[in-house]
DNA sequence: TGTACATCAGTGAACGCGCGTTCACTGATGTAC
DNA sequence: TGTACATCAGTGAACGCGCGTTCACTGATGTAC
């Protein structure tokens, strides 16, 4: 390599990871039309502007270029959770300022978000795997920070981390369709009906039995 | 074909949809290690027992097929929701017979859900496009079938939407979760989760606010 | 019922193509002195 | 600072392979009389 990269002053090291970030950003810009296993290796390399070889000094496979992207797209997750529990508001309303957090994130980071909810039940079941556990620790996140809520302060750990699921699931859900949708109109109606969704979510949790053991709490459990 | 399907007393149309069937099979049988864009033609052809030129006797493309799959695997759906909605116990104990449904269905129709699963946020378009109309169909009757609960039939049709809504992404996810899961110890954590977030939920009900503007409502809204 | 012809589901050979991976290589960057 | 050598990120040719699609075909099934 000359000048690919203007190296005159860049390090060898310095001019691999621009090389690295190139694959990356090139699988992330084929997957709008693909899932990952359907994207070739030979794909990646012309789409970043290398040749095809150069893809093994980076990566054994494609399949770890994708627990790379898996490890990078929570990582700016992580960053959207600082965030959002630095802001004042959260608590005062949390509701909006949680769907407002997301949808900044889906914008910013449209691939990475379109990634996780592509693979989050896709064909390559190691980042199946891989996405899983980072929910998981996003939930378990979550339901730490939950606690500042009085309502929710004094239940047992694991019905906390049971409405931290259903949070998570309900904020990703939200996210894979605010992926897909080209227009504002139809990113304004998947936002209210989210928030909708959230509210009336929030609305059983004053009535929650804490400790009840959820088989018993089932029966003769209906809607009316 | 000569005796193939020991085609003796058999019409050339009646063998023709058992090759088809076995197309169709075949995709299924084929997608737990992929994703459906990067099965190819031949392997199904080759899973099928046929020769790869049979295939377009049936379908211009394997995205055609893929079509026909999700029409399939929505036609088992809503047989499971006519059986739901026979089932007399139903209005008593909704949460539980209604998971139990699911649960069932998933076991007898593993291939068919896992497809919905894979596919819906998959690489094909298409495929996302008609997965997600054939959601909404399904929610829609299901919001009507809710109005059969008390607490729901004075809700304006659009907030019973909104739950049917929340109440299918609930069962979908479930379902992409069980079809995941190997052990019944894993199947039975995700189900006890899944009854205790929808009991949650239908706590909310009674008092939610019918008509209220999400926009107003979700002001001031926290969990505590 | 028997015969002659039409239909058409499935076949097998052939095509050009993009694939993942290997290999020996190049030449700029890094290091030892 | 200059020189000689080592490192190693990226290259380009080559390989064998499976791919989607075409084509002319075969022979059982269906139909007309």
């Amino acid at each position: 390599m000359t000048s690919r990269h203007r190296s005159r002053s860049r390090s060898r090291s310095e001019s691999k990871e621009l090389t690295r970030q190139a694959l990356l950003r090139a699988a992330l810009k084929l997957l709008p039309r693909n899932s990952f296993d359907s994207i070739s290796l030979r794909e990646i390399t012309r789409e970043a502007g290398v040749s095809p070889t150069a893809f093994y000094r980076h990566f054994d496979d494609t399949e770890e270029l994708g627990l790379a992207l898996v490890e990078e797209a929570f990582g700016s997750l992580r960053q959207m959770m600082r965030d959002a529990r630095a802001d004042p508001a959260m608590t005062r309303d949390a509701i909006n300022r949680s769907i407002e957090t997301v949808v900044v994130h889906v914008h910013r980071h449209t691939d990475h978000m379109r990634f996780i909810a592509r693979e989050r039940y896709g064909g390559v079941r190691r980042l199946r795997q891989a996405i899983r556990r980072e929910l998981e620790l996003f939930s378990e996140e979550l339901a730490i920070d939950l606690s500042v809520f009085p309502a929710l302060s004094a239940w047992p750990p694991a019905d906390r981390r049971m409405f931290a699921d259903l949070i998570t699931d309900t904020m990703v859900s939200m996210a894979a369709e605010l992926v897909e949708t080209r227009s504002p109109e139809g990113e304004d109606e998947i936002v209210r009906r989210k928030r909708q969704q959230l509210l009336l979510i929030t609305l059983g949790v004053d009535r929650w039995s804490p400790h009840a053991d959820p088989e018993d709490a089932g029966h003769d459990a209906d809607a009316s």
